[in-house]
RNA sequence: GGGCUCAUGGUUUAGAUUGGUUAGAACGUCGCCUUCACGAGGCGAAGGUCGCCGGUUCAAAUCCGGCUGGGCCCA
């Protein structure tokens, strides 16, 4: 290390990202004798770039893996992109400007392929860039073959274990983008909308009806009331007329009517909302549907036909205004289901879906969440939650092109669904022939299934993906279950829900052992980052600007599956940090010259230095138990501190003047010091090594790695300190000097007197008498001449000035006040103290012949110490006294 | 409406599991120090009735109950 070199990070960076590849160093050993930790790794949706939820997200990650290789762990970590479903579409539609349904959907495919890999090369990057140690001999796409094989592998063993089945069910369908969601997929948006009256004819008369969704007028097919309304309790089991579309529809009873809202009646259609699907269940309606999956009007909507939801909605509103139908309107605040990615309102439409039986799985799926630990653990309740209220089995089958195919065909005489065998997979039925025939009728003309699966399909084995279920049983099942999930707080009940269900389904075991919760990352706005809406800051900014080791250390402070806010000052700050720990390493680094210091009896270590070494001991076995518990943040806290105060401020300062050569510096008490400084420095490193990778390995490059040693610091193990360094006694003497040198200099300062100015001689009164043994450290620090011990005995106390409480003489004594005050002067001030410790008073005779007697709380008594007849400055912390000469 | 969670100086927060001296820190503010690693530094100061109300206790930021106001997830 040069003595003059400042931190070039960049230069730094790339240096080490170019070695560490050569290295070789994150590449999973199946043969190694230590203890497997694995993680599974979240496929990155390859949207092409990053902002800093994600950047936090996966260095958190990242710094788990760090830091269990640091731990001694052979570490798993695999690498994947998911670069499934409709997204891409999305995106590919934009750039090409059409829609998939004008061109060959296997051309469209090919696109998207195409573009997801392009887009994957530009993140991979960044990746590299910010220090990702993951295995790239693991890497996976969730559209690769080996994905594939997983997800329709899956399949075909849940179609036999009849866990799969295929219906025609009112399904949870967003018409814009022409599929059928998983209620995982669906998200509550608050939104405004106008509440109409409208009436209804009826066999009794006019009827008055409330409904938000008038355009379904077509599809209604009871009117309903709460079994108790009075209004209404005659009408049950009549007729109503439907209005414009003209249908008779029965009134019917129910308790979940609610009588307070609207009019008390309602009409039910097919399908409005979950609760008409609820309904018309349970009471076994007619389905009338009336729009299509693309979002509009069908022919039973009559002179309608072919409007979207929305204009429907206008048409039918104005035509009821005109024939006085509509007879009043109010605003209404309502949640209404969305889709998560384009927030259009979702409709229910009875489609041919694919299911997974889950609703009769939540039992073991609670049970199997205790079997897992949650950090921390009360997001386990957001998952036992959303369990609890399933209410829907998963669809699993969406009407896109770029996804993973159903390895399935369609019998055309009878309709069974014939499944692809597991060794011949991959499979498209779309485009592949395959010499397959009916099981059932023995018939060969066969229907491919169209539908791709839902991306969670695939997302939900990434265990099974990234450990090569398909391809490498005894691989797969030496590492499962895996040891950690991280886990966005957002995808819980999809991501963490669907691997559970899927690792029981097939394996009859939990996924992974430990669940770990990421929180999100929000801008100075308070906003969400979020690529889409412009609201997020890209890692890259930083690092031009700041350096990795800056972004990952400010990645570091979020609490575990707490949310953060970004800000530049709080990467600033750790700027400030690494710029100490570069400083302090190259004045230690200047002074250790080519020495190395063997490990001696540590007994025979000044007392200051065994005070480090004891705190610095503590530190290390409390950082390893948080980052066991994967509190990163406390780590980045308690070292920071350490290495900024204890370290740089307190100890690095208490023995600076045994660094520098001099005549009066014992050689051994110097070798101390750099034997403490160096055997510190270097744990600091360490436990630092996952949270800034580059700045640590370029310090233990230039200090640290002799011949014998790992060729990197992230190969090396956590730092030993032996047991035998802890010393309470060291650590009491060594924090009694540390206060008197903050005491003397707080000291200082109140009296305007610079730091460095000399001090003279010393005195110190103390119970301890160990002090004696850092009384050199002391003087040193406070520029002191000499420090003397001396006995309490010897040291005395006496007034110097005694001062009348005038506020409370003056109104006392009135007009004798002032001969008072006149007096008090002359007396000398010793005398006055005596007198009032020892007769509680001191009497004044005054010129009118009178006596009075002034008490302590009405004179300003300042008292100083004498010690050998001096009179010194003293200052007093806990139970010593220092007395410093004027 | 339900579940979870949070509320501490101007700002961001530690401390709460195990109740107990002056509630700790960072940023910002103010004063001092060009000391030989770092002025992107050091030393020091000011600034908090720990959201509100009540309870338990000798003692509550901490435990219990209620309330108010944010956040997330869900209906």
């Amino acid at each position: 290390m040069s003595a003059t070199g400042d931190y070039d990070f960049k230069e730094i960076e790339e240096k080490w990202i170019e070695k560490w590849e050569e290295m070789d160093l994150y590449r999973f050993d199946p043969d190694s004798d230590k203890e497997v930790y694995s993680i599974d790794t979240p496929p990155r949706y390859a949207s092409g770039f990053l902002h800093m939820g994600h950047a936090k997200n996966y260095l958190e990650i990242e710094m788990i893996a760090r830091v269990r290789r640091l731990l001694g762990y052979e570490v798993f970590f695999p690498v994947g992109y998911d670069d499934n479903g409709l997204p891409t579409e999305r995106y590919v539609e934009d750039e090409l400007g059409m829609s998939k349904r004008d061109m060959a959907r296997e051309q469209f495919i090919k696109k998207c392929r195409e573009a997801a890999e392009e887009l994957e090369d530009s993140m991979t990057e960044v990746f590299t860039r910010i220090g990702m140690s993951w295995d790239w001999s693991t890497f996976y796409q969730t559209i690769d073959e080996r994905s594939v094989k997983t997800a329709q592998r899956s399949f075909i063993e849940l179609y036999k274990d009849d866990k799969l089945y295929r219906d025609k069910e009112p399904t949870i369908w967003c018409p814009h983008h022409s599929t059928a969601l998983a209620q995982a997929e669906v998200e509550e948006a608050h939104r405004g909308t106008v509440l109409n009256y409208l009436y209804f004819d009826s066999e009794e008369g006019k009827l008055e009806i409330a409904t938000t969704r008038p355009e379904l007028l077509p599809s209604c097919v009871a009117v309903f009331t709460h079994p108790e309304d009075e209004r209404y309790k005659h009408m049950v089991g009549k007729k109503a007329q439907v209005p414009l579309f003209d249908q008779e529809v029965p009134i019917m009873e129910s308790e979940e009517v609610d009588p307070e809202f609207g009019t008390g009646l309602v009409m039910v259609c097919t399908f409005g909302d979950n609760t008409d699907v609820d309904m018309w269940k349970k009471y076994d309606l007619p389905l009338n549907i009336s729009i299509d999956e693309e979002g509009r009007m069908n022919e039973n909507a009559g002179e309608y036909q072919g409007l979207k939801i929305e204009e429907a909605k206008e048409k039918i509103i104005e035509d009821l205004k005109e024939k006085d139908i509509i007879y009043n309107q109010e605003g209404l605040e309502q949640n209404v289901g969305v889709c998560w990615r384009c927030e259009t309102p979702v409709e229910f439409i009875p489609t041919e879906q694919w299911f997974v039986e889950t609703l009769d799985q939540k039992e073991k799926m609670l049970e199997l969440a205790d079997e897992i630990n949650w950090y921390p653990d009360y997001y386990k309740h957001r998952y036992e939650d959303w369990v609890k209220n399933l209410k829907w089995d998963w669809c699993i089958s969406r009407q896109r092109y770029y996804g993973v195919p159903f390895p399935v065909w369609y019998c055309r005489e009878c309709g069974k669904a014939i499944l692809e065998k597991v060794e011949n997979l991959p499979v498209d039925p779309r485009t592949e022939e395959r010499s397959l025939s009916c099981d059932e009728c023995g018939s060969d003309d066969l229907e491919p299934e169209e539908d791709v699966m839902d991306t969670w399909m695939t997302s939900s084995m990434t265990p099974q993906i990234a450990l090569e279920w398909a391809e490498d049983e005894d691989h797969f099942q030496d590492n499962f279950p895996m040891k950690m999930r991280p886990q966005s707080h957002d995808i819980i009940r999809t991501w963490a829900f669907y691997t559970i269900l899927k690792s029981y389904f097939h394996h009859d075991s939990i996924p992974w052992e430990d669940v770990v919760i990421s929180g999100y990352v929000y801008n100075k706005e308070g906003e969400g980052m979020s690529s889409s809406k412009g609201t997020g800051v890209s890692p890259e900014e930083i690092i031009d600007e700041y350096g990795v080791d800056c972004l990952r250390y400010w990645a570091a402070g979020a609490g575990t599956g707490e949310d953060i806010i970004y800000r530049e000052k709080d990467v600033i700050r750790g700027q400030k940090i690494l710029t100490k720990l570069w400083n302090a390493s190259r004045l230690v680094d200047m002074h250790l010259d080519d020495h190395r210091y063997e490990e001696d009896d540590l007994t025979e270590l000044p007392v200051i230095d065994r005070w480090i070494l004891s705190k610095t001991k503590k530190l290390i076995d409390e950082c390893e138990q948080h980052y066991r518990d994967y509190e990163i943040s406390k780590v980045r806290e308690k070292v920071s501190n350490f290495f900024k105060h204890v370290y740089c401020d307190n100890y690095l300062e208490m023995v600076k003047y045994r660094l520098y050569e001099s005549e009066d510096v014992l050689e051994e008490k110097r070798n101390a010091a750099l034997y403490t400084l160096r055997t510190t420095l270097l744990a600091l490193i360490k436990v630092f090594s996952p949270i800034i990778p580059y700045m640590t390995e370029e310090i233990y490059h230039q200090m640290f790695k002799g011949p014998e040693d790992e060729r990197s610091i992230h190969e090396s193990n956590w730092p030993k300190v032996k047991e035998s360094i802890v010393d309470e006694a060291a650590e009491e003497v060594g924090e009694a000097a540390k206060d008197i040198i903050a005491e003397v200099r707080k000291w200082k300062s109140d009296n305007g007197i610079p730091l460095n100015q000399d001090l003279g001689k010393l005195r110190i009164v103390t119970p301890d008498p160990r002090i004696k043994r850092c009384e050199e450290d002391i003087a040193e620090t406070l520029n002191a001449h000499s420090i003397r011990l001396i006995d309490e005995r010897d040291v005395e106390e006496r007034a110097v000035e005694v001062k009348p409480e005038y506020s409370k003489l003056g109104p006392k004594y009135g007009d004798r006040a002032k001969e008072i005050f006149q007096t008090i002067e002359k007396v000398n001030p010793d005398d006055i103290y005596k007198s009032l410790t020892r007769k509680e008073g001191f009497d004044i005779d005054l010129s009118d012949g009178t006596r009075v007697t002034l008490t302590e709380d009405e004179l300003k008594v300042k008292k100083a110490k004498v010690h050998e007849g001096e009179q010194l400055n003293s200052l007093t912390v806990g139970d010593t006294i220092i007395l410093i000469e004027k």
